[in-house]
DNA sequence: CTTATTGCAAATAGTTTGCAGGATA
DNA sequence: TATCCTGCAAACTATTTGCAATAAG
């Protein structure tokens, strides 16, 4: 069964319509990108991928509607070791995880954290919010052929 | 009492000595510098720090050098929101706390998280390295203040 | 017709590199 | 003396900003 994603590309840019933005060309291709990406985005390789579809779009412009997708709620911010990725907000409460050996990335959701969560926390005092950055380490995989 | 660093300037300096490298004024205010620092070190903020005592510093020998002892095992980096940090390798068990609520920045010894570390794992499969980013989070004053 | 949005060009920040001259061992 | 190290200038990557022209509503 195909499942439509929480929030596909029409979606976005309606909400956009709705909250009076304008529509144009670049920033359709622009929305319909991010939409298209599963997992981390990085700004610069955003840049590549959009100019890929659409030359003519200027990178001021691919910034400028990060900003907006994330002061809209659709996207948000995570750091990675190039600086900012994002990601889609509806994943907000996934967590990114990449094994520093074998470079493997995947997510889990937050809340199979909690667990984890708590006991930092009685450790430090610190609620982390293992959202904000990636979590390296080494996976199953990395750790069995030691 | 006064106890010395474990790494002190001078004992940094004649590792470097015993490993061939050469004794320069801007490498010593450079690893002066680098040793007087607590916690975390931003290479820019480094650069400005260092210039500010010795103005003719090169950035590029400052970075050079940021590099050189990561090599010899003095420093190590982990990841910052604004990019590459770099720390005493010494502390290179130690996690970074950043509440994301007042800025608060902290740091304890990474053993206090095995139990965190533990869950975490058997949540994930992935044995997670708290070291390699911030961990950012709300810290007990501010989940009290709410 | 009003003004949000874009492209452009320039500025910026942080960092890296090649190279030639100067300093260290 | 041999060559490590530094400064300089330039290149670079990623991002930001001001401004005038364009286009959406």
């Amino acid at each position: 069964m195909t499942q439509a994603s929480v929030f596909d590309s029409d979606e976005v840019l309606q909400l956009l319509r709705q909250r009076g933005h304008r529509m144009t060309a670049q920033r359709r291709a622009i929305v319909v990108e991010i939409m298209a990406s599963r997992g981390h985005i990085a700004p610069a390789d955003l840049v590549e991928r959009v100019r890929s579809q659409v030359p003519g779009v200027n990178p001021s412009t691919i910034y400028r509607t990060l900003e907006l997708l994330e002061e809209v709620g659709v996207l948000a911010h995570a750091h990675g070791e190039r600086g900012p990725e994002y990601h889609h907000a509806h994943a907000r409460d996934h967590v990114h995880l990449i094994c520093s050996n074998c470079g493997e990335r995947r997510s889990v959701a937050a809340e199979e954290l909690s667990r984890a969560a708590h006991e930092f926390r009685s450790a430090t005092g610190l609620l982390p919010d293992f959202t904000h950055f990636a979590v390296v380490g080494i996976c199953e995989d990395c750790r069995h052929k030691d």
